[in-house]
DNA sequence: ATCATAATTATTGTATGATAAATTTGGTGA
DNA sequence: TCACCAAATTTATCATACAATAATTATGAT
């Protein structure tokens, strides 16, 4: 416990609040110190001792870590660095304010495009049987979907995206990274729940879509990404002016 | 502003603090309401008679928020939507107890060679003559580095390192999407900056560098992709067991 | 002595009030 | 109109208190 624990937080720029200037500290403590989820970090009166400060500091400083799901704390227990879990919901509230601009959009559509290409040749190695049956039922059900796009276009639409997004998310589980799923699953929510984009439902599409099943099917790499890359160009694109 | 404001905050799930609760509500109206970064959030004070909370609470949110790059606030202004800016340093922090099990350092690797990989098209069509001329070059370095491999090891190693990281960078910033670009920048500190994957120099490492440059070179993208993607294959691989 | 239960303590969650510092706003005079 | 000063806002920090909940200890029965 021989620490050098006076740290007044005094140390870099002056410019920032101390909260946050705090929260960074903590941070870096984790990261360097190499903490696992679970491990202890004391009270946070301790904390207010520590560095000098309240416990209202401390305490904001514990909120914007926990909000980050680096900490966690429970009444009575104390404080400890946060488990992995929930990545998701922490990626979902970050990127609230990108989504706000179209250009924004755009970067995040991007990213999901780029992330589904980088995952194809993977996915088309570890795939099961299950999961390419699941794909070219859901493109069987776009077909059918698609024939009824005159009769009732708005509940058309949404059920072809949401079939768009079911094809997608096969492809990525079947990459087995779980954080690469996660990311591109909280991506692809985006994608889903604004206008930002819309694949029209349209035979172009569904063509791709058949394509790209049938080379998984076959297990042929080049040809996957390929017509994925194709799929997924408009939105790979980058910003033009 | 007749918008039935007598939150009360106990709409949904009650298990959560109230500070948890108020961020999560928050973050949804930015969210639904399409707010722009810039727009004003009204006060700490409105904030807490608005939702029947004390002031302790809403700054606890409001930290949260911050430390999700979500909100900020200026003494004498006021709370306002955040700017998309330093989304990096979120994200940093959000991974920092992803880094310190095995398991995770191997998905953040895993996600990293994706987002590569799925950039490398992009990458291709877009660079220009300037950064093709410094991708040879560091190729070059690299190549003199090695020589020194046997008298200074240690040094030669993090030398090696640097120039690989910048390699991988450059490649990445040809794709010309800044979120993209930051996002693997944040992955390849970490990459970078702990031990837990060794790109040990070696000449087989070098001679892909090698082919990786010339291809993007020629502008061949098939080629490039080929070369880059048993480059990663390593990193990409899933987790065994 | 052991185990279940009650009492106590430790710790976070919330509230209130106060002061300092930074920013905006408004006014006043030249 | 412009520069400058004063007042009002508003966040940042501090101190304190109390409630709620989890952990620890003490107690008592068997």
């Amino acid at each position: 416990m021989k620490n050098s624990m006076d740290d007044t937080l005094s140390g870099s720029t002056e410019t920032k609040t101390l909260s946050a200037e705090l929260a960074e500290h903590l941070c870096e403590r984790i990261r360097n110190d190499r903490l696992a989820p679970g491990a202890r970090l004391g009270t946070e009166s301790d904390l207010a001792v520590q560095f000098g400060v309240s416990r209202t500091v401390v305490r904001e400083a514990i909120g914007s870590l926990r909000g980050l799901g680096v900490v966690t704390g429970r009444q009575g227990r104390g404080l400890c660095v946060a488990e992995t879990d929930n990545f998701s919901s922490v990626l979902r509230k970050a990127l609230v304010p990108q989504v706000a601009s179209s250009s924004g959009l755009h970067e995040l559509q991007q990213l999901r495009a780029v992330i589904e290409i980088g995952s194809i040749a993977l996915a088309v190695e570890l795939i099961t049987f299950e999961e390419i049956i699941r794909l070219q039922t859901i493109v069987g059900e776009m077909k059918r979907v698609m024939k009824n796009i005159k009769t009732d276009e708005e509940r058309t639409s949404n059920a072809y995206k949401e079939l768009d997004c079911l094809f997608h998310q096969i492809i990525l589980a079947a990459s087995h990274g779980s954080f690469v799923k996660q990311f591109h699953g909280v991506l692809l929510d985006y994608f889903h729940a604004g206008e930002f984009y819309n694949d029209i439902p349209c035979n172009k599409c569904l063509r791709e879509h058949e394509k790209i099943a049938n080379a998984i099917a076959e297990r042929d790499v080049d040809k996957a990404t390929k017509y994925l890359t194709e799929h997924l160009r408009p939105q790979l694109k980058a910003l033009e002016k």
